[in-house]
DNA sequence: CGGAAATTTGAGACGAATCAATAGCTGTGG
DNA sequence: CCACAGCTATTGATTCGTCTCAAATTTCCG
């Protein structure tokens, strides 16, 4: 069995949702061995396009992207490994907003979960955190400052991809050029900068050449009053360790 | 059989959503007689609470609600007449945000979706426009102008009034405070009131006495250049009438 | 190494918040 | 029927946060 730091993201955040069967870890293997390369801008699904399978984010980011007729963009969600996408639990269904490639990345079709209660228990609390992560961003655009929304997402983000077992300690690789946060932020790329300077300046974080490290999760998590999304019993969000 | 107007909110929302067999609207009847009456400001729901059955919201308006550590207040989503609430697809399911009435509010069990595959299907449809609103209320909040986000939630509220049966025309009651709406908008009330006045100028819309109608629904959608959501093969939204 | 994309910087304009005060309603009790 | 209390709506003056428009700089990548 890989360690976690080298256990495919997919996997470790399943596993980390709901316990699962040796089978089950076996099929997510199986399914992630047929991943198809997606190059960054593509979309990955459209708004409007009927959703038959679930899918699964295997390596890279996405995120779900609504267009307005003027040309102003709004990044609904963020898409990271591991990540399910497309469920759904009604038929005909309609994609409500497009998905967008934001880097390189590769996807896979899901196992069925009718045959793996393990994964469908998994897929469902996806499914419910996907609907917190959600109700976080209407709380962040409506009522955070740009500086909040800025660390209030950045927590976010490593809480998610410490589930995904990509985060090692307060780092992970972050992708995301100031204009595409700016447009989940409902910011401009301007704005977002002068504000990311002021965190550098307040020590609160360091982003260079695609690495990003939060200096003290917690402390910023309390400084902006940030609670982190629960949806079971346990949380399942990464607990910041006390310093 | 009750003509549209007449009709149990509950009953005609849940009869747009999907095809629904005679013992099914029985049910809902049944159901219905066994509401309870809430009153306004109580909540429905408390943030962190375990959520074991499905609600149907007879009557009232109700919101979800998220309250900032400093006072910030956040309403999430609207609840209306024939809404689901609690839907829950995993075990130990906790609410993400509560609801309170904002209104004294009539609610009631729903009937097993397990028993009546039509309402199952409805419930389910309700649950993915559910997801659209949600949706629909980050991008307001993200990339519109204090106007447009004004006009798109009241074109909203229609729409989904008129699914219920509930509004006449371009008309429906409307028994929020400006206050309330500026939570909703991520605005200020102060503000809220200066735009609508705007809005009253420019002949888009009347409020007066808990009654609020839109003038031209399908004009000031195309203004704001608005598209109503669509989760399955047909629009389950209200369709405006090109005048 | 060169060109495109991303980041950074500056000055000024504008939208929305804030603070404070007034006016209008609604319901309640005398 | 009136007077009062407590919301809700309205108005004005000012401040503050964020946007806009440019231009310069740095970084990335072929």
């Amino acid at each position: 069995m890989p360690t976690v730091a080298r256990m495919q993201p997919v996997v470790a955040r399943m596993s980390a949702l709901a316990p699962l069967a040796a089978s089950e870890v076996e099929a997510l293997h199986e399914a992630i061995g047929r991943a198809q390369p997606i190059r960054a801008r593509r979309e990955l699904l459209t708004e409007g396009d009927s959703v038959e399978n679930a899918r699964l984010l295997v390596g890279g980011w996405a995120a779900r992207v609504r267009l307005l007729p003027d040309g102003r963009r709004q990044l609904v969600s963020f898409v990271l490994p591991g990540d399910v996408l497309g469920l759904c639990h009604h038929p005909s269904p309609l994609a409500v907003s497009s998905v967008v490639a934001l880097t390189d990345v590769s996807l896979c079709l899901a196992p069925a979960g009718s045959l793996f209660p393990g994964l469908a228990r998994a897929f469902a609390v996806s499914r419910a955190l996907d609907e917190a992560y959600l109700i976080a961003q209407v709380v962040r655009l409506g009522r955070l400052t740009a500086q909040e929304r800025i660390s209030d997402l950045l927590l976010e983000l490593l809480e998610r991809m410490h589930l995904a077992g990509l985060a090692s300690g307060n780092a992970f690789d972050f992708p995301l050029t100031q204009e595409v946060l700016a447009d989940a932020l409902g910011l401009t790329s301007v704005h977002v900068n002068r504000m990311l300077q002021l965190s550098r300046k307040e020590n609160d974080l360091h982003w260079k050449g695609g690495r990003l490290s939060l200096v003290d999760p917690a402390d910023l998590a309390r400084k902006i009053g940030r609670v982190p999304p629960r949806v079971s019993g346990a949380s399942a969000a990464f607990q910041a360790p006390v310093l």
